[in-house]
Order: structure tokens, then C-alpha cells, then sequence
DNA sequence: AAAAGTCTTTGCGCTTGCGCAATGTAGATG
DNA sequence: CATCTACATTGCGCAAGCGCAAAGACTTTT
């Protein structure tokens, strides 16, 4: 356990990269680092919001279950990104999504109540969960915008854009999406079936645009998903 | 214009419900009124975030458009609600909907310069914003969960209830929706067309569910309309 | 009172994309 | 290597709900 490397994740993490270094030292004599392996959780959906994390290695999700037993899946978390940051807020009615890992992940943590004082001290960190809060709030307009407006093609082709952003890595061919991505969980990803996902991609794969296998996606053509987004058809 | 009246309404904002009596008094010495005509804006999607604002009369709404002109209503604002609350966050790429009065409406706005420095002395400020955005984010993510996983038919049920809590109004029928709600309304707050409100609306009252007219509903079985809210067919 | 404007209803056709079942395939396991 | 398991594909049928056009009803204006 590398507690080195990881504290200068969390140094250069949103939500405390801006803070002095006496109490960032005070944040590390305070973290607890917690393992979790894959498939496991950090926290569930309706847990008393007990800490605030800053995932430090692997990758972890966020996601919300439907009645009927449905996945959604609302975010993916990489190393440096905070989860969990809602239990800062007073009286807070327990975590509203469910942090599960997608493969062996650690986490640095730290008790709300602790993080409410320093954050008195260190106004900075309020004004990052406010600016972290934000873009949530403008990527949940902007998913509901699409789930109204467009149809599941366009929606498909966003998230393959938006998965290519965050975890693309170039290749001779194309852009990989480094990722073990099943066409279900694209499929919670925009809000449809792993059917239509299927289909949808080999379409593509017909067209040229992609090159798809198990658990595998690369981009061949950018600008063709991007024009698909765009619904210029 | 009566000031006092507003004073009053202010003073019991979510905002600023919990700040001392000479920040108070500040508020008002600083607070501008802004009266906006029925369909007029206070702002729009994109404007610089310049204030933020408290409706003191009237009724606003919070939209966003689509590419493609459609409206996508997300929230009613009543008298002391706040609005446009993120033009306090220091960066800000501007406002992320738009704001229009649904009837002839008077609000008090602020500088968000203004505010950000009176939240240094009264961080309640800061805290409230934080609860504000919150529940927009456990708003924004219930819609997300209706749009995937429930029908076109729970959705409206679910916009009508809602209504009725909001702006509902007993009679010895039913509860009245006492706000004028044309059928393309509904179907802006619910991700759907007015055609099909239309027929959902006529539906449910040949079942008795339901006594509708131009512009208005009156919910007569407010538990039919949970059972179908609820999925429970 | 007529005309104009807005909101609403309704019929019809049709596309989208879901649901399910059966089958195929790649990788992991013993 | 055989088996097992998880993931992926594909065909078929179907329901939900959209889109449009036309007509009706209620308000407001002149």
C-alpha cells in the first residue's frame, strides 16, 4: 500500500487542490484508505452518508437501481475524481446513488464531520464540492435533454464519444476505449437494452465506423459517431 | 411596489432564511426588483451569470431548449424560491436554462459579486446554495430514472401529483390544479408530446379519474393516480 | 356577432425499439 | 482438451407512442 503515491493523487484531486499545506497534512493524517475489490461497494444508495472519497487507483461506478431492479449508470470514477461528496452537506438523507467498483479499487476516505470543519477552515473546499455539484448538475441536464430529444442512435454514439474521451487511447487504427465495456453496460449507460446496443453496434461495424469485439470498442471514424450524435444524418 | 411585502418573502427564502438581521439588511440596501411581463425573460440559457434571484411575485419557469426548438420544462418557480443561484459559483460559464415568467412576475436579484462577499461573512449562504443544488440533483436524478424506466402514462401520473402538491387547491370535488396548464405544458414537463397527453388525460377521465377542461385538471382519485404512478397495473 | 386566435381532440399510419428465445462465440476453469 | 460460463448476436413479433392533418371548442378581439 503505496500511501505516497496516493496522497499526491489526493493532492491533485478536484476537491483539495487548491488547499494550504498544513491542512493538507492534516487530511492525510486523517484519510483511512479502503480496498475494495471488484464488484464490491464503496457505499449503497440509501447508506447513512457516513465519508467522502477520493478514489485513489482502479475504477469505480456510480449508479442508481430502478424499482424493477434496473441499473442505471450515472458516472464512471478514475483515480483523483471525488465520490460520496454529498455526505458534506448537513442534514443529509444518506447517499443517493450506490458506488460500486468496477475492478479492485482504493479509496482514501474521510468523515464528513471531520471535512466540514476543515472545510471552515478551508472555505476552498465548500466552493470545489459547489463547482463539483455543478457539473453533475449540467452533465444530468444535458443526459435528460438527451433522453428526451434524441433517439437511442444518437444517444449511443454520444456515450462511445464521452467513453472515448475519458479512456480513449490512441492506436494505429483507432481510438480504444480502454475499458472492459459490455454492450450492457453501455446499454445502462444510455438508457436502452443490450439488444439495441448490439445491433446498433454491428451496424456500425458494417459501416466502418467501429471495430467491436467482446467487451471491446475502437473508433475508426470520429466524425462519423460525432455526425450521428449530431443527428445529421 | 411593496418593498416590506418582499422583504418579508425574502426573509423566508430558502436562501437567506438563516442569515443575521444586519446582513439582512444589506440584502435589502443591495437587492435590485426586476418586474418581467408574462412569457417575458429574467434571463436566458447562456446570458452571463450576472445575479441570482429570489421571486418575491408571480410564477416563473426554468427551461432549457433542445437543438431542435423543443422545450423541456424543469422546474416552477413560486414566490421565494430561489433562481439562478449558480451565477455565484466563481467561474461560471453561464446560466445553464433559461428563466421565464409564466405570468407577470417580480423578483429580487443580487450582484453575484455582491453575494459571493457577503457569504464570506455569513457561510449559511454557501450551505444553502449547496442544499439547493442538491435537491436539484436528486430532482434532476429521479426524472432521469423516470425517463428510462417508466412509461410515457406514469410519468404524466407522477407531473400531475406533483402539480397537485405544488399548486394544488381542495374543492369539494377534488383537488384543483390552480395553475393554467395547457396539455403542451405537460407534456414539456414529462418528455412527451401534447398528443398524447391529450389522449392519456381523456382516458383517465372517462375513467373517473380525472375531470379536465381548457387549461385545467382536477384530480378527483388522487389514489388512481399514485397506482399508476407506482407502476401497479 | 363575427372573426381570429389558441387550445384540444381524434383518427390513421407508421417507426422505433423493446421483449423474448434461441443460438453462437470467446475466454476461463478444471 | 472438454466443459462451463459470461457475453454477444439475431430473428421475429409486437406495443408504445410519435407525427401529422383535420376538425372541434373555447376565448378574446374587433
Amino acid at each position: 500500500m503505496n500511501r505516497e503515491a496516493f496522497s499526491a493523487i489526493v493532492r491533485q484531486s478536484s476537491l483539495f487542490r487548491s488547499i494550504n499545506a498544513a491542512n493538507f497534512a492534516l487530511l492525510m493524517e486523517n484519510g483511512i484508505l479502503r480496498s475494495v475489490e471488484e464488484e464490491a461497494f464503496f457505499f449503497m444508495q440509501g447508506d447513512p452518508t457516513t465519508h467522502v472519497y477520493v478514489l485513489c487507483r482502479g475504477r469505480t461506478r456510480l449508479l442508481q437501481y430502478t424499482p424493477n431492479g434496473q441499473q442505471i449508470i450515472l458516472r464512471l470514477i478514475t483515480p483523483g475524481q471525488t465520490f460520496g461528496g454529498i455526505a458534506l452537506l448537513q442534514p443529509s438523507s444518506g447517499y443517493p446513488v450506490t458506488a460500486q467498483a468496477i475492478e479492485d479499487s482504493i479509496a482514501m476516505g474521510w468523515e464528513a464531520r471531520f471535512l466540514q470543519k476543515l472545510a471552515e477552515k478551508e472555505p476552498s473546499i465548500s466552493l470545489n464540492i459547489l463547482q463539483l455539484m455543478h457539473h453533475y448538475v449540467l452533465e444530468l441536464q444535458e443526459r435528460q435533454r438527451a433522453l428526451i430529444a434524441e433517439r437511442v442512435e444518437q444517444r449511443i454514439a454520444r456515450i462511445l464519444l464521452k467513453l472515448a474521451a475519458q479512456f480513449g487511447q490512441k492506436t494505429d487504427q483507432g481510438i480504444l476505449i480502454n475499458f472492459p465495456l459490455t454492450r450492457q453496460a453501455i446499454a445502462e449507460m444510455c438508457g436502452t437494452t443490450l439488444f439495441t446496443v448490439s445491433r446498433t453496434l454491428n451496424e456500425w461495424e458494417r459501416k466502418g465506423l467501429l471495430d467491436i469485439g467482446r467487451e471491446k470498442v475502437v473508433i475508426l471514424q470520429p466524425h462519423g459517431l460525432v455526425e450521428i450524435a449530431e443527428g445529421i444524418n
